[in-house]
RNA sequence: GGCGUCUUGGCCGAGUGGCUAGGCAGAGGUCUGCAAAACCUUCUACAGCGGUUCGAAUCCGCUAGACGCCUCCA
């Protein structure tokens, strides 16, 4: 029997401002989509913590049982620098700065994207779409819209026909926005005389001669708005109403709301029954921003080599402080909190390497079935990873309490306490083990065991002048030595 | 200006109308030749003011401050 039949998810929907239980359309299933990047640039850091929130949720519904279809896209054309008519597609302008193919721009950028959720240990969505992969699929999706009577064609550029799309549903569902605010707060920016009105959004623009990424349509050689392809690709490979529908606070509003309006226009219902926000990640109390220099990227925080940090990060840890606040709230990363988060996933670590060493014994001291389930709890509870680590932190105390013999369990019970730790430290966190008590090589093991031994018998004739010298050059050399009550160890850092 | 969010102990960060969050740091202890590491124990909270309530950090109002979206943004 699947985990799913006995946990009950809770899911904070943006739509309805609170948490409402999870029921999937088909039970056992999961549909859900997440906006994934524009590759013009370096994935950065803040990009990084929202696909890494959905990781962790994917992760769980795996981990419960469903099938899950998850789908996160690469918008590799379509997105524009500004919404006025002027605005250059994202990637073309990269392109046309560096001199080279747009796609020569969204291949290094989709690769190196790649390769950093690699890194950081996420598994790859059950379907990666592209956006010039689906320019039949938009085209279609526009000609609905414009039969429904929600779009219109200006100069071979196709708008949504937001006013009209108003008066019979309501847009602005999502971002709580009203219309006449909008009207009222919406900068006029120049050229954009093709619209209607301003809060109407492109479904297709017309190509200028010198624009390459260009494809023919009925209206226009042309390309595809941004808004249009999250909805293309999503409802293509999910169904016209799908679970659940991620991304970032940031994309809120446009993008969301306008993905709602498209699909209702052109479908005629809503298509997602659970909007999901990541919040945003900030770098020393700011916003991350390219354009005030605020900003990191993963692998200069993966080598070390940037300015904002004292030391290098391993992927896991970068994992685990992401964890330990809630995908809804703004995260701060700073060097201090990963410092604070570094050892404390090494502790965890520590604790999980020790369960293969414990003594089981005819009784249990700690209930290790109700901890379980409140490992579960605070999964359900809107994925609550902060209150699951702290769970995780309370049975590591217990298997530290049972090597020192001032707890037990049975054997059964510890069998049940180890699964359910692996399951979810590595399984629905993602982290990967990393002992802080690696040997090492074997050849750097046999020298260093030499050197403990040397130690011992100084220390035993009281020579603490080169028991310490010993203890010392080796700290030197990044090699610290432990003395237990079973004799010293070492790692190296 | 419009809409919305937030303000928790030295730091980070959960949460609930009355019952221990957790991590890091600090303090004390165990261990040790000493130290480090490890482990155990432990002190500091709920922006301010007013209201509702037997009881509020948790609900409501006001004040102050921080932030987000409204233009591209995960």
């Amino acid at each position: 029997m699947p985990l799913y039949q006995d946990q009950t998810i809770q899911i904070y929907n943006t739509l309805s401002g609170q948490k409402e239980v999870f029921k999937p359309i088909e039970d056992g299933y999961v549909g859900m989509y997440v906006c994934g990047p524009t590759v013009y640039s370096n994935v950065h850091l803040g990009n990084v913590r929202t696909f890494m929130s959905f990781d962790m949720v994917f992760r769980y519904f795996k981990h419960l049982g469903y099938k899950v279809r998850y789908v996160r896209n690469i918008t590799d054309a379509g997105h524009l620098e500004n919404d006025a008519d002027a605005g250059e597609d994202k990637i073309t302008k990269k392109a046309r700065l560096e001199q080279i193919e747009p796609m020569e721009v969204v291949q290094r950028y989709t690769v190196d994207f790649h390769n950093i959720l690699n890194t950081l240990n996420f598994l790859p969505p059950s379907i990666e779409p592209t956006a010039t992969g689906h320019i039949i699929e938009q085209i279609e999706l526009i000609k609905t819209i414009i039969d429904n009577g929600f779009a219109y064609e200006v100069n071979g550029s196709v708008y949504f026909d937001v006013h009209k799309f108003n008066e019979t549903n309501n847009y602005g569902i999502l971002s709580k926005r009203k219309l006449e605010d909008l009207i009222h707060n919406t900068r006029a920016l120049d050229g954009q005389s093709d619209k209607k009105n301003p809060q109407d959004f492109a479904l297709w623009k017309r190509a200028e001669p010198q624009h390459i990424m260009r494809w023919p349509s009925p209206w226009s050689d042309g390309f595809p708005g941004w808004h249009l392809e999250c909805t293309a690709m999503s409802t293509k490979y999910l169904g016209d109403n799908f679970d659940i529908h991620g991304g970032g606070m940031d994309l809120k509003f446009p993008h969301h709301e306008c993905e709602i309006a498209q699909s209702e226009a052109a479908k005629g219902l809503s298509p997602v029954n659970y909007w999901m926000h990541a919040n945003m990640l900030h770098l020393n109390g700011q916003r991350m921003s390219k354009s005030t220099g605020n900003t990191v990227n993963p692998d200069e925080l993966l080598s070390g080599n940037n300015d904002f940090f004292s030391k290098a990060y391993i992927p896991s840890v970068i994992r685990f402080f992401n964890a330990q606040s809630s995908y809804r709230s703004i995260l701060d990363l700073t060097d201090d909190g990963l410092a604070a988060s570094e050892k404390g996933f090494f502790r965890l670590m520590d604790a999980i390497n020790a369960l293969d060493h414990l003594e089981t014994n005819n009784t249990s001291t700690f209930d290790v079935t109700k901890w379980r389930q409140k490992c579960y709890d605070a999964m359900n509870d809107d994925f609550n990873s902060p209150i699951l680590i702290a769970h995780l932190f309370e049975a590591a105390k217990q298997i530290n309490q049972i090597k020192d013999g001032n707890a037990s369990l049975t054997s059964e019970d510890l069998t049940l306490l180890k699964n359910t730790m692996y399951d979810f430290t590595f399984d629905v966190l993602g982290l990967v083990n990393v002992s802080k008590t690696d040997t090492g090589t074997d050849k750097l093991s046999g020298a260093v065991e030499l050197l403990i031994q040397l130690r011992q018998e100084a220390r035993a004739n009281k020579d603490f002048a080169l028991s310490d010298k010993i203890r010392d050059e080796l700290a030197e050399k990044g090699i610290q030595l432990n003395d237990g009550k079973d004799g010293t160890t070492f790692t190296t850092n």
